[in-house]
Order: C-alpha cells, then structure tokens, then sequence
RNA sequence: GGGCCGGUAGCUCAAUUGGCAGAGCAACAGCCUUUUAAGCUGUGGGUUCAGGGUUCGAUUCCCUGCCGGCUCACCA
C-alpha cells in the first residue's frame, strides 16, 4: 500500500488495516475469490419456520451487531435478504477462532458462518456457529447502530449506506421491484407490447416542460432528452400496433422536491378502440395489482391515511367535484366573466388566471383536490387544458379525460385520444 | 431562482453572554455463557464546511462561497 493511501485513512480504518494484515500473516486471506452458501438468512429463517431441522447451514453477509459476553457472543448477520442472529460459544468454534472473530472481525465485515439454526430462550431464531469465515475485510467502519444514517446528503450520495443501516430505505428498493414487475405482468396479460422509444430526441413533447439539452457531435445538432413518451407510442399505434406501452427514464429541468425529480421514471401506455372508460378499468386493475405484489394487500396506510384500493374506484366529474368543494357550478359559469362573478360573489380566496379552462382547473386544485383521499378517477376536464383529448358528444367546451387521485395525489392522467385530424388542427390554429 | 434554517469526532447530537470543544454509539485495552441500543472499568480520537473580517480571544458575531433541509415559484 502506498504511504499516501494509508495517511488518508482515519484512526479507525488504520486499525481495521492492521487487523488485516495480521490475518494476512496468519495466512488468512482477507479477500477469498467466493464463498459458499447454502441458505440466505431469509431461507434459513423461513425453513426453521416451517419446522425444518436445518443443520450445517452455511450464510454470507455483513456482519452488523457483536455482543461480546465472555465466552459466549451474539451477533447479527445480515445479507441481501433478511438479517439473522448468531450465536457463537467459545468452546464450539475453539480458542483461536474465537480470539480471532473478537480481536479481527469488524462491524461490516463480509463473513460466512456455518451451524445449525435454533430458537434461543429468548425465542429468536439463531445460527448456532460451529464455524466462521471472512469473506471481505472492510476497512471504513459502518455509520452508527442506533440512530443510523440520517445525513441527507450521504444518504443520497452514497445510497448503499443507506440501505445498509436504514431497513425502510431497504423496503422501499424491494416494493419497487415488485411494482415494475407487476407492472409488467399485468400489461403483458392485457395483450400490450412493451417497447422502447428514443431518449435522444431532435423535438421534443409530450408534456410541458424544460427539456436537457445535450449535443450530437457528428451531426452537430443540439438534441433534448425525452421528458414524456407520448408522442412516439402513438407512432406506434400508427404503425398497426394496438397495445404498447413503455417503462421510461424521463428528464425534466425543472425544480426538485419531494415529488419531483429531473431524472425519473413513468409508465405510458397506449390502447387503440378503447375510450377513457376501457383506460380507467385498466388503471384500477393496474394499481391493484402492483399494491397486491408489494404489500399483499389491497388496504394500504400512506401518511397516516388507510386507503382502500379495490376496483371499481369512484368516478366524479370535475363539475361535481368542485361544486360540492366551493359551490361554484362550471356548466353554468361558462365564460369568464360569469365565473369570475360567481367567485367574488361566494369571496372565493384563488388565485386568478387568464383563461376560463385555467380558472377551473385552479379552483379544482384549490378547493376539490385537497378532498381527494380514497382512490378516484376525476372526469371530464376542461378542453383548453387538455388538448389531445376528444371532446364530450353532447358538451364541446368539456372533453374525454380523466385523473386519478388518491391520498392528495395524482396517480395517473388519460383521456379518449382525439383522433380527428380536423379538430385536432382547429385546436393548435 | 426567492425566503427561512442548518453544516462540530467514523455516526447521532451538545457547547450559557465571544473565554480550556463535550456526550452516547463506534474504535482501542480489559471483565463477563442467553444477549439483542447488552452491561461494567479504563484509553485514544477534532483543519468546528471553505475563505476573509471584527476581537486580547471566534464553534459562537459579520461578509463571501460551497453543500444540504424546509418552503414559494416552475413542473409531474
């Protein structure tokens, strides 16, 4: 090791290197190429479970907690899976493994533990250890036991500690996984076709948003990452396919918060011969499905709230919605001056907008959105906000499109496409 | 981008009016055969985010910068 190197470690990483190369000159190798395994803690534990004798298992992980009581030390072993308790009796491993588990092993070490799975008096299910390995010396000790990790900043620019000492941050990374994967499953059964678009675009669209901009060399031509899909799925569905959709990393330059990222993923599907009414179905079954695979329930608790999400959801208009919220009934107020009227005259506190379409969806956001715990599909939305969408047959001014709320939140937005290039021209002239 | 708050030991946090920079965990040396935030005795560990200013003296007050949190705006 070069003297640099080692000047830079603290007092705790130069104490973990000396333990090292102790083990080093014992001919120990701290770094061995693999380790054999027989169990993960969680098979381990699941096996005992079920009655099993489970006897000779052989487990690999970090080692994170050590209760030095003499002769006899606990600790625990955690790996990808789950965490289990060891149980290490001085006159089992022997003398010399002992003293070397005590004197060399670090919280954090890679180790592999042999033995048999038992229930100590305490009733925790524990690995017996008959025999101990190290699999990797680490160096940089782990962040404290108790409190963990609550820095911010490492949490997120070093996610593994993180994951490390934050079972939650853990959870989160496996709920996620099933989701996308329910996902999946649940689209690929409904006959759609995944598929995957361009992420470099020369224009893009789909949303209104600042896009990143980036550069081609060879063509010398500025290029923007994606910040939605829309517009080349429905390609797509020009092209003859009747159901894609796509799992997508999207890019928007804008502000971050706790609900928006400039790098994030979405979903986009896209499903011809249906209306807005075939696409609420599938987004109800879709949640439920994705609820079912991470949490195994249809009943689940966000931010304190217990949110039922068992199809058929509620379906309200936009008009309902807001009438009920602050009395004010938009098919009758249906110019600006009137709505404007009818809101100074109920001494409404909104923000006001330029357009008659924006002051609706204003007094939604104000007054009906926040009333949106339990999943429900908000419909019929004003047609200068919604563009691509296909008017109502019997109401020009209101079109086929809905958005999913639950819990103060939007979940999803779709509508009826519009599919009449007359319209759709008449719309952007 | 605006406003407010913050950055101190490996981690979580203290430090009175500007007056020797501390605790718990982690580490180190010990004791202990049923612990699980184990317990007990002892020890070491600091560029107080960076740079500048005021002062006899700055973690503390002022300025600038960097980083982060909350919030407003933007956006989904």
């Amino acid at each position: 090791m070069s003297n640099d190197l080692l000047a830079r470690f603290n007092e705790q990483e130069q104490q973990r290197y000396q333990k090292m190369l102790r083990l080093r000159e014992r001919g120990i190798e701290p770094y061995p190429r693999r380790a054999a395994r027989t169990h993960t803690a969680q098979q381990a534990i699941d096996a005992f479970t079920r009655g099993e004798t489970v006897q000779g298992a052989r487990l690999a992980g970090r080692l994170v907690s050590l209760r030095d009581m003499g002769k006899l030390t606990f600790g625990h072993l955690q790996d990808g899976s789950a965490k289990i308790q060891l149980m290490i009796r001085k006159d089992v491993v022997g003398a010399d493994a002992y003293a070397m588990l005590l004197k060399d092993f670090d919280l954090g070490d890679f180790i592999g533990a042999e033995g048999d799975v038992i229930k100590t008096k305490t009733g925790e299910i524990t690995l017996q250890v008959a025999r101990v390995e190290l699999l990797a010396k680490t160096l940089s000790p782990l962040p404290e036991k108790w409190h963990g990790l609550k820095d911010t900043e490492t949490r997120y620019r070093q996610r593994y500690l993180d994951l490390l000492s934050n079972e939650e941050a853990r959870q989160i990374f496996v709920a996620r996984s099933r989701i996308v994967s329910a996902m999946r499953k649940f689209l690929d059964e409904q006959g759609f076709l995944e598929v995957e678009t361009p992420v470099l675009q020369s224009l893009y669209g789909g949303a209104a948003a600042e896009p990143f901009i980036t550069h081609h060399n060879k063509l010398d031509q500025d290029m923007y990452l994606r910040i939605a899909d829309e517009l080349y799925l429905k390609r797509l569905l020009v092209g003859g396919f009747d159901r894609v959709y796509e799992i997508s990393k999207d890019f928007r330059n804008e502000g971050i918060d706790i609900k928006h990222n400039p790098e994030f993923t979405m979903m986009e599907c896209y499903q011809a011969y249906g209306d807005y009414t075939t696409m609420m179905t599938l987004v109800e079954g879709l949640y439920a499905a994705c609820a079912h695979a991470a949490q195994g329930t249809l009943q689940i608790s966000y931010q304190g709230n217990a949110l039922d999400l068992t199809p058929p959801w509620r379906r309200a208009t936009m008009r309902d919605l807001i009438l009920e919220a602050c009395g004010v009934d938009i098919y009758k107020e249906t110019d600006m001056t009137s709505l404007r009227a009818r809101i100074e005259e109920l001494n409404l506190q909104v923000e006001r907008h330029p357009t008659w379409g924006k002051q609706v969806d204003e007094l939604f956001s104000t007054f009906a959105e926040p009333t949106l715990i339990q999943p429900t599909f908000v419909i019929d939305y004003p047609e200068e906000i919604s563009p691509l969408a296909k008017k109502k047959p019997d109401n020009p001014r209101i079109v086929e499109r809905f958005e999913a709320f639950a819990a103060n939140m939007e979940l999803g937005n779709a509508f009826t496409e519009l599919n009449d290039p007359l319209d759709q021209y008449a719309r952007f002239m």
